[in-house]
DNA sequence: CTGTGTGAAGGCTTTCACAGCC
DNA sequence: GGCTGTGAAAGCCTTCACACAG
């Protein structure tokens, strides 16, 4: 739906549970554990085992016949295919209910990811509390996401402003998306966007509920 | 991947969508525009003509050839469809960070649904401010969903001990689960689960970003 | 003539099943 | 013998293209 310039070719489903088998084996090396079976790990992560090795195998021949797949070396092979975003310098952009929120939840810090600023049209509002990092105007924005190079952003604005937001944060240099607006983003095709709706997760339940 | 009772047989991809084309129709009928034509409707919506097409089809003959599709004659229909989880009383389980963050955040107040109440293994705990609802201990969650007949429950318990809450509140009831544990749940097959791992969502955008 | 509803085609993902290597 | 890596098969979802209704 949304363009996507994929670097090789990994389908974005396939990026996505490696993100999932990255975790699992933390949690595995964790236990001491420094062996695993396609197997095991499949269970670990919710899926089958034939979809865990074919997915593996985007990134080369990595597991030992008859053995399993070595938990440190893995780890690394997909550190090195994902660790991009824990490296960038993210931003995030609309500091209102949800983006604060967002801010001081910590959960994209304590998996690795560094927040570096937050933008909004108005950065003086009375924000809940103290977020730990400055919330500047929109005005700034586009010599910030040059000067720091930022390439990700968080996205958290109202879905009337949504697009007109991310065309400006995009011809600035942007290239990832992590959309929490309710609206449809048109982007060019080297940009990519994971939109999350939370309204519509939950509606989309609501049919699955038995009856009576 | 996870377990879901289609209690007749729409696709979990088009039901999200669903959502997403009454969301679309809503902001038309706040234009007063009452006829769409499947072109139109699916670019509100971000999809191809004849996908839309497709989807609706599940739901019966609503359009008229020639003319195109009655705004209110399909949300009334597509609320029918969707329209459960609105009216369903919601549960969040897990007051830390996020779950007030989503409490705080007013973003599913405003989409319709109700959460009628907050549990927590320290309900007594500090929270960052008033939430406008009641946060209770967990040992009162099975009477609650059950007089309440709660079938629909937020969990955003840290992730070690979502699996053990998740079988307890399915246990007691729940029915479908919007998970944002990191964690791969393990329910019993007529349980929904949607997950949303916000981590997962920004780290799997860094494989996509351009090199150099 | 416009625009839906839909079989058929195409493309993508998952699963199977087994050859090949340790 | 155990477990990976992978063609082939199956399944699912999307897109096309056109018959047909208004």
């Amino acid at each position: 739906m949304n363009g996507a310039s994929q670097r090789q070719s990994i389908p974005k489903k396939t990026v996505y549970r490696m993100s999932v088998y990255y975790r699992a084996l933390q949690r595995l090396r964790a236990n001491s554990i420094d062996t695993v079976s396609s197997v095991a790990l499949a269970r670990a992560a919710g899926v089958k085992p034939a979809q865990l090795r074919k997915d593996l195998a985007y990134i080369g021949h990595l597991g030992t016949r008859g053995l399993g797949y070595s938990v440190s070396a893995l780890s690394e092979k997909l550190t090195h295919i994902l660790g991009t975003a824990r490296l960038q310098p993210v931003i995030l952009v609309g500091a209102g209910h949800l983006g604060c929120a967002l801010l001081g939840y910590g959960g994209f810090a304590r998996e690795g990811f560094e927040v570096i600023a937050a933008f909004d049209a108005e950065p003086k509002r009375e924000r809940p509390r103290d977020l730990g990092i400055q919330v500047l105007g929109m005005t700034e924005i586009g010599n910030f996401i040059r000067e720091k190079n930022v390439k990700i952003a968080i996205l958290t604005v109202p879905g009337p402003v949504a697009q007109e937001v991310a065309n400006r944060i995009v011809s600035e240099g942007i290239q990832a998306i992590l959309n929490f607006a309710p609206t449809i983003l048109q982007v060019p095709e080297e940009v990519v966007v994971n939109n999350v709706d939370l309204a519509i997760e939950l509606e989309s339940l609501g049919y699955f509920i038995q009856e009576h």
